[in-house]
RNA sequence: GGCGCUAUCGUCUAGGGGUUAGGACGUGAGAUUCUCAAUCUUAAAACACGGGUUCGAUUCCCGUUAGCGCUACCA
């Protein structure tokens, strides 16, 4: 208690601290998303760390994924990163101030005696936790095996009575006994430290205040409680946020589907959408209503950090939604400006190898927004605008329901006509066609299929008369003239 | 197995000792309409189970069950 009030006296400092094992996945996302609100929310500050001990399993391109990913999201970061490959001295000093205090003691004892004693624990009998055989060794003795250059790991003395608690800022409090704690080692016997001593002497030197973290870590905290009580310092607040979990109720994995951060950004994802999606998952600003009463779910960045607290993080585990998300940024792209919209737009088109002038997409635009649910998909909803001819469709198609090739030549033939000559704007075209329409004798349902499929080669397609005008004349007319020849092979 | 955490519609969630348990996504129906969307209206859909406490529990307590997490000289 008395740790946290000092915590919220100054002002914040909390990270973001991933490994770079692996791309910026969902679940640290979120993690990130949370640090960062909290940190703009109290006017604190938010570092990123990278956690890159692992030697054997980290990589350099895995770090610039993760910044790419944090710089997509806009999660700016005030400090850092850092590295903990850089600052193996400190470590090795914070591991040497525990063993001087009496409360870690050297291992001698190698990796395959260990895991040949937890093999045999586990086909025997229970405890599979280290029997703490080192620590038991003379002082003297464990001095001269290490003067004589043995190799050795140091370990946590772990107390065997007592229990180790803490006050979640999420969870509560939670209490594991003791002796349900194994001693864990601090150092390798290589000298590289394990994540347990690395991040509490980074977050104790980095001075923060707050660990918010997956609760994942919940089971791991009382080993970084010891240590703080073993270096005198004060305990910082943790707050463990629930984990993500796929629509199978299992943890987030690949075999979900996409979980990086950046397929996100590749499927067409707007990263406001993203971050507000991810915000509402295990955190709620509360009952807040909109103007017809309605609890409100779309907020933007400077509204999630005016109301983001810990208090309204959830205890339970979040399953991640595609459809939700899909609908989020659905609103999203129909909010957007259009000008800005059809920039997102453009590298989709590029992507995709069509020639697309950005003042030509900018007057598609309009036209497709309420259509796509990524900005992906707007290649497919819009790419008849941008080809030259068009991709081979079924002459069938043409033919309006309950109607036949023949009525279906008349409507394209009367179109043809009419186009030569009308003002190609939207009104203009509707006017003439609606008149056409009449005039026919055709309902403008029937009327209007064969012209749109014959202009877009499909059947679902934006607003017709727009389109048209945005294709101009020559090309409606050389696809018409196209239709109405295919139409005569069927006969 | 041990330890820890969690439990409201299919999903994200609001609520909290007395409510017609609210909203959103998705789903169904309808309206609108040149198709598809978008939009609007509407419907179905939940307090895991069992004991307590209480005049009264979805809400508080205990247990059960289930799920998840941790159980490395990984992070």
């Amino acid at each position: 208690m008395p740790e946290e009030i000092r915590s919220q006296n100054t002002t914040p400092r909390v990270r973001f601290a991933p490994s770079p094992t692996g791309y910026l996945h969902v679940g640290g996302a979120r993690t990130a998303l949370f640090n960062w609100l909290f940190a703009r929310h109290t006017g604190g500050t938010f570092i990123l760390r990278i956690e890159d001990t692992d030697f054997e399993r980290s990589s350099e391109e895995m770090v610039e994924g993760i910044l790419e990913g944090m710089r997509w999201l806009g999660l700016t970061w005030d400090e850092g990163p850092f590295f903990q490959s850089q600052r193996l001295d400190l470590y090795k000093a914070t591991a040497t101030k525990i063993l001087a205090s009496g409360q870690a003691y050297p291992c001698f004892c190698t990796r395959e005696e260990l895991e040949q004693r937890r093999k045999e624990a586990a086909e025997a009998g229970r405890p599979l936790m280290y029997d703490r055989r080192c620590r038991r060794i003379p002082k003297p003795e464990a001095e001269a095996r290490l003067a004589k250059g043995e190799p050795a790991a140091i370990r946590f003395a772990v107390p065997e009575e007592g229990s180790t608690r803490f006050d979640d800022a999420v969870f509560g409090p939670v209490e594991f006994a003791n002796a349900e704690i194994e001693d864990f080692v601090l150092l390798r016997s290589d000298g590289i430290p394990t994540y347990h001593l690395s991040v509490v002497a980074d977050d104790i030197d980095m001075r923060l205040t707050h660990i918010i973290r997956g609760a994942d870590h919940i089971s791991n905290t009382p080993k970084q409680v010891l240590q703080y009580r073993a270096l005198g310092a004060d305990l910082p607040v943790f707050a463990h946020v629930p984990l993500i979990l796929g629509p199978d109720k299992t943890r987030l994995s690949k075999r979900h589907g996409a979980t990086s951060v950046m397929a996100y950004k590749q499927m067409g994802i707007v990263p406001e959408a993203f971050r507000n999606f991810l915000s509402l998952l295990g955190w709620t600003p509360g009952a807040i209503k909109d103007e017809n009463g309605k609890d409100r779910e779309i907020f933007s960045s400077e509204e999630l950090v005016k109301l983001f607290t810990l208090d309204w993080i959830s205890k339970s585990n979040a399953v991640f939604d595609n459809d939700k998300l899909a609908w989020f940024n659905a609103e999203y792209i129909r909010a957007l400006p259009v000008e800005e919209l059809s920039r997102s737009l453009q590298p989709f088109f590029d992507e995709a190898g069509l020639n697309v002038s950005p003042e030509k997409l900018l007057a598609v635009t309009p036209l497709i927004r309420e259509r796509i649910k990524f900005l992906r998909d707007a290649v497919a909803a819009a790419d008849f605008f941008f080809v030259e001819e068009l991709a081979a469709y079924d002459a069938a198609d043409l033919i309006p329901q309950k109607g036949d090739a023949a009525l279906a030549r008349k409507i394209l033939e009367h179109a043809r006509e009419l186009l030569a000559t009308v003002a190609f704007d939207h009104v203009s075209l509707e006017q003439a066609l609606r008149e056409a329409a009449v005039s026919l004798g055709i309902k403008t349902g029937p009327m209007f299929q064969p012209i749109r499929v014959a202009v877009c080669g499909r059947k679902n397609a934006p607003p017709l008369f727009e389109t048209m005008a945005v294709l101009g004349r020559e090309t409606c007319l050389a696809r018409i003239r196209k239709a109405e020849a295919s139409l005569e092979s069927l006969g």
